[in-house]
DNA sequence: AAGGGCGGCAACCGCCTGCTT
DNA sequence: GAAGCAGGCGGTTGCCGCCCT
């Protein structure tokens, strides 16, 4: 495969930058589902758009592949995200396998602008000193104060709980699993999340 | 109504790894 | 074993839209 790539003749072309067009994307996709990727370098060429092959492996995995799920995460994977990060950590093409239809893009992007957050947050406040929007809460931060704010900080204070309620016979700690040292004791990582969802046999203890 | 600030997301950048010659 | 290349991955940046003052 890699070998019909290798010593191909690639035109020198300026590339495009920057977001793409729906000509572009349709381009794209129409070149990969006829065609199929054997080589992401050449890919441009042939579906004559200005793009590097990394913009357009990019675009395709994010974006274009069909079977994506978009839209918001739900518990369930939000759940996920947090156990495997704090397992693996930001090993996040790792965690995405986990999580069908999403991208390792778009589960990094929600670490860092949403879950971090939130986790520093819960935890500080677990500690008792700060103030509801510290640690990355703006002071102008949206839905500050609104029902739906207040409805997510209950879920997620919920599925981060001691009492494991919704974790399946999981006893799970956050202030250990948020500092990375939370640790699996008779299961693998696979053993525990199965394919997609949190099912698994085994316990979860905490190692000091 | 307007401007500033923040969050969310798409895309780029640079490094690493694996493969081939 | 070294060099060169493509693909993969994580970190980072920049843009856009929404919300608050």
């Amino acid at each position: 495969m890699r070998m019909e790539c290798r010593y191909l003749k690639k035109p020198q072309v300026e590339h495009r930058k920057g977001l793409w067009s729906p000509d572009e994307d349709q381009k794209l996709k129409d070149h990969i589902l006829k065609h199929g990727v054997s080589c992401w370098s050449a890919v441009p060429a042939k579906a004559g758009l200005q793009r590097n092959g990394k913009s357009c492996r990019l675009r395709w995995i994010n974006y274009l592949r069909p079977g994506l799920k978009r839209g918001k995460f739900s518990l369930e994977e939000e759940e996920t995200i947090v156990k495997l990060q704090a397992k693996i950590g930001n090993k996040w093409s790792q965690i995405a396998t986990h999580l069908p239809g999403r991208t390792d893009n778009e589960v990094k992007n929600h670490w860092n602008s949403y879950l971090k957050k939130k986790i520093t947050r819960v935890r500080e406040e677990a500690n008792g000193h700060i103030t509801p929007t510290a640690a990355g809460g703006s002071p102008k931060g949206r839905e500050v104060g609104t029902e739906k704010e207040h409805a997510s900080k209950i879920q997620f204070a919920e599925w981060l709980s001691f009492d494991g309620a919704n974790w399946d016979s999981c006893l799970f700690n956050l202030e250990d699993a948020v500092s990375n040292q939370w640790q699996c004791k008779n299961s693998s990582i696979e053993e525990i999340c199965g394919s997609r969802s949190l099912q698994f046999d085994g316990q979860y203890d905490i190692m000091e």
